[in-house]
DNA sequence: GAGATCGCATAGCGGTGCTG
DNA sequence: CAGCACCGCTATGCGATCTC
């Protein structure tokens, strides 16, 4: 801007305020030196207010909406920064105060004649001045807009969005974590991290299941993210192939597979991608099934041999009948695995994971430490890792730790004569370490109590339990009384499981005993009908003092043949198959819902009338005619929302 | 005066933790 | 797990105030 434009804007400014003197002079005389000075300050904010509502067409192009979609004195949101706005306000406020005018009343009979005189003095302005010098005069105002603008439409490009998602990938965020950062939805988040070459492929996890070769074992997957542990699935074998690619963006680096496996995924606990979390424990209890592997981990990179030079020594270890040639080489990235695959005495079956057999393989692991570290100290076996719950890098995937170029976990298939892969018993290993099987000392078995931070802390979430046993019991009523009573073959269990509902929801014995015994009269036969079927007062005591279990709703409907439309038809709360209850979580709530559809009617107006936007009120109108009620406030709320929503389509 | 917005109270939602 | 208690937070609406 050149010295002679600034000078033309000076003076349009001093004529401007020369009106607005006159005006002042017309609508208040008498006033106080200080007043005076107040209302020039207010003045000189309300000029710029004035010219902002003129410039209310190229905000819009600069925003790439309809003038319309901007309400007049939204302008002033748009145009003027926080400060200005903060600004405005107070000295409007210390101005109406240094008038003296205390009630509302009195400020609008000053107000309004000097709004209206102002509107006046507008169209003076427009016939004296001419918009375009208006224009002209708030060209500053124009680049703060456009600085607006660009922070309003922040949208970040897609190749940006992508080299954005992939740095925090890289640095470790999970799906979730990015798709939260960078507002996008985590499906997005995933497509655009599967583009990208994963590391590993499902080639290279197939050597897993050479390693558990037991359909019904359990694997647990975990990985290790900012130096925390994260258990990301617990998954039935025989579903491995299944499940993998949904898993692989969360396995290419520091990721872990179990060596043995489990009889079943963590009953509670959740891992990613609606997984449950692994369960692996030697005890307390213990969740082993099968013991696929003895192995040994050396930590070769700490004595400064290479991966080549272990390798070597290893082979010459098998070569002087050390230890036993193993299944499996393996570089972990730093170090080095040795996996010496395991079969039951049994052929075609997996070795079992009985406490027994689980100290003796702790043994055999305990024995190729003591026998390596003897042969060469510099292969550094990891002293501690013998245990039965042990976790190794995934083959394929990378170990982030280790030196770039070799961070890749591999897998080496050692193949011996007769073309096969080396496989042992336990007794074979043992016999090799000369290890003697003996009788493990009687260990009375742990009831397994689940750890909680401050037992008994919370008496009042005892009421949960109760409420549980009482919709089930509620829930298994309707059932019976919709099939005409428990049909024969199901009578018992039937009435087992409302003798445990009832003790979970509190009920005393007698009324058990009462209950269940109106609950077998109504059964189709009433049981008991055969001579060896339990009393039904036998059944009652015994689940009295038996350990209640735990109960899966999904399981229950699936034994009770409730499907999701006879649930709804019985209006059933509890027992029900596990997609209805999901499918009622997912619901949105009422008060979602009617928000949701308010807005997409307000937009389907602002749409419809480009250039007649209703005001709130008029709004709240149409919207009742719908049925949909709301006050102004939160109509405005949803026009602004429905504005921005726009905006970004 | 009509319309928009602010301040505040509160119902209800959702996340976390405990219970058996 | 499946429930409730607890707690923080959000959505909502009323009355008051501000804007034009």
């Amino acid at each position: 801007m050149n010295a002679e434009q600034k000078g033309q804007i000076l003076k349009k400014k001093e004529k401007l305020l020369e009106l607005l003197k006159r005006i002042y002079n017309e609508t208040f005389d008498n006033k106080t030196k200080k007043q005076k000075k107040d209302f020039f300050k207010l003045l000189w904010v309300k000029e710029m207010y004035t010219l902002i509502n003129e410039i209310r067409t190229p905000i819009a192009e600069k925003m790439g909406v309809d003038p319309s979609f901007i309400p007049q004195d939204k302008v002033c949101l748009f145009t003027l920064t926080p400060e200005k706005q903060k600004e405005f306000k107070e000295t409007w406020k210390q101005f109406l105060k240094a008038m003296n005018l205390k009630t509302e009343k009195e400020r609008k009979k000053i107000s309004i004649p000097f709004y209206n005189r102002l509107e006046e003095l507008r169209k003076e302005m427009r016939e004296k001045i001419g918009i375009e010098e208006i224009e002209r005069l708030t060209k500053k105002e124009m680049e703060k807009i456009e600085l607006l603008t660009e922070t309003l439409s922040k949208e970040i490009k897609i190749e940006a969005l992508e080299a954005e998602i992939k740095r925090l990938r890289a640095e470790g965020k999970t799906p979730e974590e990015i798709s939260k950062t960078t507002k996008r939805t985590e499906q997005e988040v995933i497509e655009i991290l599967s583009r990208e070459n994963t590391e590993i492929d499902v080639p290279a996890i197939e050597l897993i299941h050479g390693i558990e070769r037991q359909q019904d074992g359990y694997i647990t997957l975990c990985r290790k993210i900012n130096k925390e542990h994260q258990d990301l699935a617990g998954i039935k074998i025989n579903e491995l192939r299944e499940c993998l690619p949904k898993l692989l963006p969360w396995l290419a680096k520091d990721a872990y597979f179990s060596v043995n496996a489990s009889y079943r995924s963590h009953p509670w606990r959740k891992g990613v991608e609606g997984f449950p979390a692994g369960w692996r424990k030697e005890k307390n209890p213990p969740t082993l099934k099968y013991l696929n592997a003895c192995y040994c981990d050396m930590d070769c990179y700490k004595a400064g041999l290479k991966w080549s030079s272990a390798v070597q020594i290893i082979l010459q270890a098998q070569e002087e009948n050390i230890i036993p040639p193993a299944s499996i080489i393996a570089r972990s990235g730093r170090g080095i695995y040795l996996l010496w695959l395991l079969t039951s005495e049994r052929t075609g079956a997996q070795q079992r994971a009985f406490p027994q057999e689980i100290a003796l393989y702790k043994q055999i692991n305990k024995a190729i430490i003591e026998r390596l570290d003897n042969y060469e100290p510099r292969l550094m076996p990891d002293r501690i890792a013998f245990d039965a719950a042990r976790i190794l890098r995934i083959p394929g995937s990378l170990n982030t730790e280790a030196e770039t170029g070799q961070q890749q976990v591999n897998f080496i298939i050692q193949v011996i004569t007769g073309n096969k892969v080396p496989v042992y018993t336990l007794k074979n290993l043992a016999e090799k370490f000369n290890i003697s099987v003996q009788p493990l000392p009687y260990e009375p078995a742990i009831i397994y109590k689940r750890q909680i931070k401050n037992r008994g802390s919370a008496p009042g979430r005892r009421q949960g339990k109760i409420a549980t046993g009482n919709y089930r019991i509620s829930d298994l009523l309707t059932i019976a009384q919709n099939q005409g009573g428990f049909k024969q073959g199901k009578r018992w269990k039937s009435i087992s499981y409302f003798c445990y509902f009832a003790k979970a929801a509190g009920f005393t014995l007698s009324d058990i005993e009462k209950q269940s015994q109106d609950l077998a009269e109504k059964c189709d036969p009433p049981y008991p009908s055969e001579p060896d079927d339990t009393p039904v007062l036998k059944i009652v005591k015994n689940i009295w003092v038996k350990y209640t279990p735990r109960f899966n709703n999904d399981l229950l409907s699936k034994f009770f043949k409730v499907t999701p439309k006879l649930a709804d038809d019985l209006g059933l709360h509890s027992i029900i198959p596990a997609c209805l209850s999901q499918e009622r979580a997912d619901k949105p709530s009422e008060q979602e819902t009617l928000k949701h559809n308010r807005r997409e009617l307000i937009k389907r107006i602002i749409r419809k009338r480009p250039g007649n936007i209703p005001s709130l009120r008029k709004l709240k109108k149409i919207l009742e005619n719908k049925g949909l009620k709301a006050s102004v406030e939160t109509i405005n709320t949803d026009f602004k929302t429905a504005i921005n929503e726009l905006k970004n389509v």
